[in-house]
DNA sequence: CCGGATTATTTTGCATTCATTTTTTGGAAG
DNA sequence: CTTCCAAAAAATGAATGCAAAATAATCCGG
């Protein structure tokens, strides 16, 4: 009885952010072709065959066509005028230059995060630390890097900027088909360094230190770049 | 006669980057509506007349769909089930973060140049700096706005890397249509501020001083971020 | 005269179709 | 047997068509 016009032109805010899942075909489709191809099921730098995705999800070419634009536009494929679409393989320098955006976006997470974030928050990716270091104990790669991508994505969580965190993820989906993992296992050496670098980092974090932590996230990630780039 | 077979599959490079202004239609299409809607004729929240659209850029609704759908994914209007696009209005608090990104990625640049720049580079956001100071003593905000991001376009481009400078110019291309201008009119104080605020940039590059620059450059955003909110 | 429901119009989303371009296939000449 | 060229086949880019949804307009009851 208060809200008589449910006014027309009042879609600022009122989209569930957990009902997002469901909110469209298109979005849906957009989200499965992007898993598809970050996970890997397409070779690298193979064509992208148009006929046999729309078969694949069940959809027409149209709306196929749109979310490949848009993968385009994120970076994930390339669009040859009149010969489609491929999957876009990333030269060592793109790797080279990923990493280092990745780092700077980390080092301003790292600062942002110093800003605002929560004692409970700290403790969670203490928590998730202390797990990692068990695994880096065992020796078990797979659980140590998962782990670490957490740490990484809580940190850029905790700054509490969505722009950044979007931003983040679109160039972590980039980078995810390079395998940068199972390098750190013919090299021991980096891996405990790359261990004690996490100690400086939560430690300054705890003590808020921004500036510090800023510093310190981007030499980590380009570390982590020389490691992959070293062993590729 | 070394290359009897012109492997279909060696698309990786020979594509001209000189002669990319003319790759496609849809590419046209894209850059013609990018800056249609970034130049303002659109109201900010207003509806995307699909069809009014269609007659001002003469082509079908397809591919103005698909320029839509990459248009949204880059975060320039928002698509509503079922009804259509609209121009995205950004929130002060949006704003707010943009401008923290923005100072990340500045920062990661200013570190990223202090490693790679040439003097040649210097000397030329120098004259630019000079340029600018001169606008500054007359007073001409238009001019001193257009050296201003020179400045830091110059220094983005100096960073050498091309995913930064991508991400960068998405960031910035939202954030144009906020008119963050002409409010150092109300604010002379803050003006003089983000002048010697240049100097000491400028100072910070001259010595290769990588990461004091890095800091120099989020702060530097922070506060011209701070001054924008104010008089808004 | 106003409010609410019903119908008509417009708009959106997707499928289908058409014109070009590209790639493949077949064949003939060298 | 290789190479070049031509025609067939396939794939791409864009326009049109059609069902469903949303918006606007109309009509009726109060």
């Amino acid at each position: 009885m208060s809200v008589p016009l449910p006014d027309p032109c009042d879609e600022t805010a009122p989209v569930d952010e957990a009902t997002k899942p469901a909110a469209s075909l298109h979005e849906g489709l957009l989200v499965a072709l992007r898993d598809f191809i970050v996970e890997g099921s397409l070779a690298d730098g193979a064509r992208v065959p148009e006929r046999a995705l729309c078969e694949r999800f069940n959809i027409s070419r149209t709306p196929l066509r749109e979310a490949l634009k848009v993968l385009a536009a994120e970076g994930l494929i390339e669009l040859l005028p009149n010969r489609g679409a491929r999957i876009r393989q990333l030269s060592p320098e793109d790797v080279r230059e990923l990493f280092d955006v990745m780092g700077g976006l980390e080092a301003l997470a790292g600062r942002l995060a110093c800003e605002r974030i929560s004692e409970a928050e700290i403790a969670e990716i203490e928590r998730m630390h202390h797990e990692m270091y068990r695994f880096y104990l065992r020796r078990e790669m797979h659980g140590y890097f998962h782990c670490n991508q957490a740490i990484h994505q809580m940190i850029v969580a905790a700054a509490g900027n969505a722009m950044l965190a979007a931003t983040y993820a679109g160039l972590a989906g980039r980078i995810r088909r390079v395998r940068y993992s199972a390098n750190l296992a013919k090299d021991r050496d980096r891996w405990g360094e790359a261990m004690r670098e996490h100690e400086v980092i939560l430690d300054a974090l705890r003590r808020r230190a921004g500036a510090e932590l800023s510093e310190i996230l981007f030499l980590h990630l380009r570390n982590k770049q020389k490691a992959a780039q070293a062993s590729s």
